[in-house]
DNA sequence: TTCCAGGTCCGGC
DNA sequence: GCCGGACCTGGA
């Protein structure tokens, strides 16, 4: 439960001017983040840049609690209210499915986050669901992360690669991980001794990029577009796990079965542009919150 | 008990 | 390249 406690450090409430649709729940439950938490009352509660804090929308604007000052231009970028969204909304390549999926989700927003985070939350996800991916990255930050207080109780920090390559496999094992602690491990050590640097992957193009994550073990095609379009801007990113495989058989390509990764992508970027993984991320959503999508012939 | 879930790896064709 | 099985774990 949480409680208020006067003591905690909680700064004065920013707003920060929304410019278009904003749909927090869809925007922070779709399966893109896996550290914010319904509540207190109408907040939500989680981090942004690795600063504790709440959040809320009210009459068009972003209001934000957070565990220490933080810079209304970083909320802007998190939540991408520099106008991207709307770019995103005014020039994707609609089709039925698609016009469906917006219509209904039309406030849902790709967030902008932490590279290095996404990095070790999808290798996380992997064969997995999300109640047990929050619990896995949740027991991480607790063995590894820094502790800070906030809403009147102690929340954890994403641990920094340094401090979470020194967790043995042991304790990696005992967040739930399984057979994933090897390549959370291997990974977090590859960032550590600087042989990565996830910063890096925003700036390099989309095949370079991907190519460098699925040199990871434990890294994937899915995984890699994953932590590409959450974590790196890279929009052209499109992650085909099973939801995204079963709409394109059911909606696009109905001939052909289970195509490779390289033609997905291929046939994405041709049907929906250069936003094609802004668009998967809302089919995605739209699938496997309300159903089928409709057809396209 | 058995099966499967927001994949990946490996070995065999 | 394509296919099938194994892999940790927890919930149905």
């Amino acid at each position: 439960m949480l409680q208020r406690s006067p003591k905690t450090p909680v700064t004065a409430p920013l707003r920060v001017h929304v410019p278009g649709p904003l749909d927090l729940e869809s925007t922070l439950y779709s399966g893109q983040a896996f550290r914010w938490t319904r509540g207190p009352g109408p907040w939500h509660t989680g981090f942004i840049a690795n600063v504790p804090c709440r959040v809320r929308s009210q009459d068009g604007t972003l209001i934000v609690e957070a565990g220490r000052q933080i810079d209304a231009n970083v909320v802007a970028h998190y939540f991408r209210l520099d106008g991207a969204h709307e770019e995103f909304l005014r020039t994707v390549r609609r089709d039925e499915a698609l016009e469906a999926a917006l219509a209904r989700f039309v406030g849902l927003r790709l967030l902008r986050q932490d590279p290095w985070e996404m990095l070790i939350s999808f290798i996380v996800s992997q064969n997995s669901n999300e109640a047990k991916i929050r619990r896995s990255i949740e027991g991480l930050c607790r063995h590894a992360g820094e502790p800070t207080e906030f809403g009147g109780e102690t929340r954890w920090r994403f641990p920094k690669p340094t401090a979470l390559a020194r967790l043995d496999e042991a304790t990696l094992r005992s967040t739930g991980l399984g057979y994933r602690a090897r390549f959370i491990r291997g990974a977090a050590q590859e960032v550590a001794h600087g042989r990565l640097d996830p910063l890096l992957l925003a700036d390099m193009p989309y095949e370079e990029a991907f190519d460098r994550l699925m040199q990871l073990d434990g890294v994937g095609a899915k995984v890699a577009d994953c932590i590409l379009l959450y974590g790196c801007d890279h929009q052209d990113a499109f992650p085909s796990d099973v939801w995204v495989r079963r709409f394109l058989r059911e909606t696009y390509l109905r001939r052909s079965k289970d195509p490779n990764h390289l033609r997905i992508r291929e046939f994405a970027l041709r049907h929906f542009g250069p936003y094609a993984g802004y668009a998967q991320h809302y089919l995605f959503h739209y699938r496997r919150s309300v159903g089928a999508l409709a057809k396209t012939s």
